[in-house]
This record gives structure tokens, C-alpha cells and sequence, in this order.
DNA sequence: GACAATAAACAAGCATGATGGTTTTATATG
DNA sequence: CATATAAAACCATCATGCTTGTTTATTGTC
């Protein structure tokens, strides 16, 4: 037996989650800690998905990156697809409230929208789908295809997840009353956000980038003018 | 983990590619056979992608759904990388293929392009992205994010597919001349409809792929009506 | 003492690549 | 033509390493 592995077997303390870690003779520091601890596996999970994929993101890899050993990983997750089960949960959070987030403040709430708010709603949309926290749900999203066990768990999530997605949007653009026709323009967005998000362009990537992204704009713009019509 | 194949594990014969056998007493019939087999792996591996995923899709597996022995496959492919690099430049060329089979005939060399030309070729694009060849593909495709060997095998296809593809456009259209023009509302469509393809829509998928097709049509419509001014 | 958190060791299963051996086909030679 | 020999195709089995989930042991907290 050489000494093959470069990486230590040891699991490594760092991955201290960005926070204040509780005083021991606290109350609760018991509860705090191990609130601390899942939390920490979940984003170690998180890490793997996107660095590894799903396929390759093993219990043992999980709890070195969260910094403990896989017996106390196991002791807060009693398996593998219990992780996976509150990941998906987790990123189903978190992903909303980032699209909140980067969509916040763009419908001018005086007076009609303007081009300029099209064009931040689609480089806000270009911003969500190159979040890590895109990439890491797209990877379950995409073993789930073939994976029967996780389809189960991520269905219902998703279905969530689109209408919440959805109703973000309208509450985004309170000025747009045609509902059918901004649910397509919602639609149009996301498919291609999403389409160039997993494409691999080979060349000229910027480029093509920025001019889908300006094109998709005055399409916007253009379904607007028309929904507004039909009011 | 995966879902249990109650298949029994004698390897099935039945899996005859679908062509003609040869005579055994021919010349060459041995060399015929082998590539006869080596067809049948790939095809096997294909399936398998499909149904099970990369990570899944074991050499084991794909010898048992090609109808030999792993040792009988192992000797026509050494690794299992070896038989996913073959795959690879299997459905490179089949992609391309039946990308040019559903684009034939759209373009009417006699007379300007029509809206029923676009609607036609939007069409086939979505058909496109709805073919085995194009969901296998992209099995590898996202593993290959991940798996630094597979992305090194991938990745020239890939950058050959994408000029060819563009190629294989700029010929059913001979008639768009505006060459920038073309290559955006390519853009356009092939992430539109690979956005798509790859989300799950949990709610009126239907419609909803039936409006953005819509759509998409009148947007190249006006994108080549602009064109022809530019000239 | 009861319980939570952690660590370490264990057993079973699976996938890979390699080995050794058998059958079938091709070819060279008298 | 007959046949010896090389080459190709094929099959069964094995050793190794990895992953999972379970179990056993240790430490610290209420």
C-alpha cells in the first residue's frame, strides 16, 4: 500500500459554515451546533454536485468536504438520498429567493415599463441561470431523468418551483396585465436563458451571448407593446 | 440504487442489428461480423444512456443489451472511455444526418423564403431536440462538465458539431444572405428549443411548446424581412 | 444516567480491467 | 486441395478498489 491519496483521510476542520459558531455553555448550543453541522453538509453537497456531479458525489466525499467523518454524517442523514432529499429543498429556497433577489426593483411602480427594465429583467434572468445554485439543481434535475428514486423527490419540488417561479414574475411586472401573454414572455426568457446556460459554445461565446440577450430584449419590449393592447 | 433489472443475465441474441446478416462462407464475412458486433455495442450503449444515464450505463450492461459476453466486448473495446469515444463520433455523424434529413427541401429555390418555410424548419428543429440521438447525447454531454477524460473526447467533436450544424443552416437557406443575420436567428432557435427540451414543464407542456414554436416562427420572419433590407 | 454527536470498523455488492482458455475464420505452404 | 498456423472473436472468472449502509465504540452534554 503506497500512500496513493494525495488528499489526507483526515476530514478537515475549514468548512467552518460563514458563521458565528455558538459559546458551549449556551442554551440550546447543542441544537445550534448540529443545526450548524447539517447545514454545513448540505452545502458540502452542494460543492460536490457541481465539482463532481451527482453520479460522483459520495457520502464519504460529502462528509470530508463538510469537515467530520461519514459516520456523523450518517448519524444526521441516515443515507445518501436523504442528503439529496433535503438538498433539493434546500436549493428549492434558496433558488427562488435568489431570482427575487436579482429581479427586486425592476418594475417601475410610477409608471409604465420602460425598455431599460427589459433589459435588467434579462441579464438578471442571463445572472440566475449561471449561479452555482443553478448548475447543482440542473444536476439533479438531469439524474433525476433516469433515476426513479430521485424523480419521486424532485416532481412535486419542481412543480413548486414552476409556479412559484412564475408567480415571481407577475409580482415582478405588477404593471403587466395580460397575464397569458406574460406567462409567455416568461416562458421565452427561461428556455432561452436555460438553452444558453447548458449549451457549450465553442466559439465566439460573448459574443453570440450578448446578442441573444439584446435581441430577447426588444422581443420583450415588442410583446409588451402588443399585450398592452389587449387589455 | 438503480432501478433493479430483473433481466436475466445470459446475454441476449436478440439485439440483431437491424441489417442483413452475411453468409458464412463468404469473403469477408468475418470482418463484416465484427463490424456487425461493434454496431450492435454501440447501439446497446446508446440504449442504455437513454434508459439508465451515463453513470449507470455499465460496460456489463451494455454487453447483456448487446448480446455478448463482457470478455467478447472488451476485446472489441478495450475501456469502457473507449466504447463512450466511439459513441461519440457515432452520434456525431448521426446527428448531423438527421439534423440535414428533417432541414431538407424547406428552402424553395425558386422563390424568396415564405412563413411556411420557417414554420416548417421550426418544426424540425423541435423535432430535432426530440430524438433519442439528441437526449444521448447530451447524457454525455453533461458528464463531461464533470469528467475531465470524457470532456477531453468530447469537446473537438463538439466544436466540429457546431461549425457543421451552422454549415448544414447556412445550406437550407440559400436565399438569406444577411450571413450575421442567419447565424443569430440560429442562435435563437437552437436554444430556444434546446431550453426546452431540457426543462421539464410540469404544467400545459403542450401549449406552451405550441406558442413558443409560434412565436419563434414570426420572430425569424421578421428577423429575415430585416435581413433582406441590410443586403 | 440518558442522549446527542462523533469516529472507526465492518460486510455486502458492484464495476472495472485483466487473465487464461476455447472456438471460429483467414492465410500461407506443400 | 489439404492442412498447418496465425489471427480474430468470444466466454468465464478473478483481483482490486470503491460505495453504501450498519454496527460498535468513544466522548461530551443535559
Amino acid at each position: 500500500m503506497s500512500a496513493s491519496n494525495i488528499e489526507s483521510k483526515r476530514p478537515k476542520k475549514s468548512v467552518a459554515p460563514s458563521a458565528k459558531r455558538p459559546k458551549r455553555n449556551e442554551k440550546g448550543w447543542q441544537a445550534e451546533k448540529s443545526a450548524m453541522t447539517r447545514s454545513a453538509i448540505l452545502e458540502a453537497t452542494i460543492q460536490c454536485l457541481l465539482e463532481l456531479g451527482y453520479a460522483n458525489t459520495t457520502t464519504a466525499l460529502i462528509a470530508n468536504n463538510a469537515g467530520l467523518s461519514r459516520g456523523a454524517m450518517m448519524h444526521h442523514f441516515p443515507s445518501r438520498m436523504s442528503v439529496m432529499r433535503s438538498v433539493i429543498d434546500y436549493l428549492h429556497g434558496r433558488r427562488l429567493q435568489e431570482y427575487r433577489d436579482l429581479m427586486a426593483d425592476i418594475d417601475d411602480p410610477k409608471q409604465s415599463l420602460s425598455q431599460d427594465a427589459f433589459t435588467k429583467s434579462v441579464e438578471s434572468a442571463w445572472r440566475y441561470v449561471n449561479l452555482p445554485s443553478f448548475f447543482a439543481y440542473q444536476e439533479l434535475l438531469t439524474a433525476s431523468r433516469t433515476d426513479f428514486e430521485l424523480l419521486k423527490v424532485i416532481e412535486p419540488v419542481e412543480k413548486d418551483f414552476e409556479k412559484q417561479f412564475l408567480d415571481t414574475a407577475k409580482a415582478v411586472f405588477p404593471h403587466w396585465k395580460n397575464v397569458a401573454r406574460l406567462e409567455g414572455a416568461h416562458d421565452m426568457v427561461q428556455f432561452l436563458m436555460k438553452g444558453m446556460a447548458l449549451s457549450h459554445m465553442t466559439v465566439r461565446k460573448t459574443e453570440r451571448t450578448k446578442h441573444v440577450k439584446a435581441y430577447l430584449t426588444t422581443i420583450l419590449t415588442d410583446i409588451y407593446q402588443e399585450a398592452k393592447l389587449t387589455e
